[in-house]
DNA sequence: AAAAATTTTTAGACTAGTCTAAATTTTTAT
DNA sequence: ATAAAAATTTAGACTAGTCTAAAAATTTTT
């Protein structure tokens, strides 16, 4: 088995890999993990040596496809579990992830399968994320930035891409929760806010720092 | 907050103490917790000085209050947990322990307290363990071993004093589950084995040593 | 293409929790 | 009441994961 220090930072490298081409770097991950450059170094050996990273020293790491594996393992149980944490518990979308941190490491891999059952087998966390297939397949979702729709359309809410508590209350306060309806009025050509109807009911304006993080289709 | 290690320590602490009168012993906590007695000297000296537990040098421990207050909380979240497991995914009695051995730590008053909620603030575990109050306090139950039951008379099962997985998957065999009535039909002078009917209906040969083990009322 | 700046790695140290072996204290047996 | 046995503690070492400071490699600037 591997160590809970271990699981997080292939998870970490899953999600750094997917936001940018290329290796991951050791700086990111130091700032991602929030420890030392020096502390990753050294984790980035051990890693290396289990052969869950392809790592050369200076150049930056890559999952090796064990590694993936793992990594979409841990994400799928964290995924899994906040989706328990929101529909089960009532938590809010802004609250789950604190508290997946810590369930994503427990080691059953019977929890993960019946707890799964018990909530339908969902297919996105409360944030719209995709969960991965119990084999490690991370399904592709298609979405376009609420920043790049273009007047007169209307689109709904699939996503966020900042997942931040702030970020996540902000929009409960605004009423932009996951699968509203938001029809596009106007772009404002110098800020790049947003005017927009939510649920064809009351209008509001989107700064474009949220547009770009709101996920739709 | 406390580390994971410390919670076991003071968890053990709190059952030998429960299982036996006065002071709980180095020996006796190694053996629990599967250490070198050198090690529990070690963290006892921490725990201490944290005045989790009275002790005094090759005099045993013993929980302060504050310790008690920590071991119950433990024992709380152990077995809500294991209702979840049980009660909503389908495990058995003889597998919530080991999850619930992780998920007990899981640092989050909030969740404890929804997941009692959902589970309609259960006050039993599926071994019949009661589960202590939110403030920390044990309550208290009134079982009988089934070996000290008189002929004639007719129990209910209401808990187990062993818990080990084998133990437990010997009632399930035997279909002694909890909530089941037991009328003790006949004691073996010998070798006070029990002869029990089941539910008024089949007859059963329960050995001494499972009868030790069967709390009933 | 060399110098400067940045990034990354290494070296050495620290903490929590564990271990073995040795020393000490308590208990039991004679 | 002493000797032997058992239990407990101390001493010193190990591992995983972290840190700071210094060294080395890479990238950027000039």
């Amino acid at each position: 088995m591997h160590s809970f220090t271990e699981e997080n930072y292939l998870k970490t490298i899953y999600y750094l890999s997917a936001r940018q081409e290329g290796e991951v770097t050791t700086n990111s991950l130091a700032e991602m993990t929030a420890t030392k450059a020096a502390s990753v170094s050294d984790m980035l050996r051990k890693l290396a040596e289990k052969q869950l990273i392809h790592y050369k020293k200076y150049q930056g790491v890559r999952l090796t496809e064990e590694g993936e594996r793992l990594a979409l393992k841990v994400i799928r149980r964290h995924r899994i579990w906040e989706v328990f944490l929101s529909e089960k518990l009532g938590f809010g979308w802004d609250e789950v992830h604190e508290m997946a941190e810590e369930l994503e490491h427990i080691r059953s891999e019977d929890l993960v399968q019946k707890l799964d059952a018990f909530l339908g087998y969902p297919q996105f966390d409360p944030h719209g994320d995709p969960i991965p297939s119990p084999a490690g397949h991370m399904p592709t979702v298609e979405y376009t930035k609420l920043s790049e729709v273009t007047v007169g359309e209307e689109v709904q809410v699939m996503g966020v891409l900042e997942h931040s508590p702030e970020f996540l209350q902000h929009l409960d306060k605004t009423g932009l929760n996951l699968g509203c309806r938001v029809l596009v009025q106007d772009v404002n050509a110098f800020d790049k806010s947003v005017s927009v109807q939510i649920n064809h009911e009351k209008t509001l304006f989107v700064s474009n720092e949220v547009a770009r993080n709101l996920l739709v289709n």
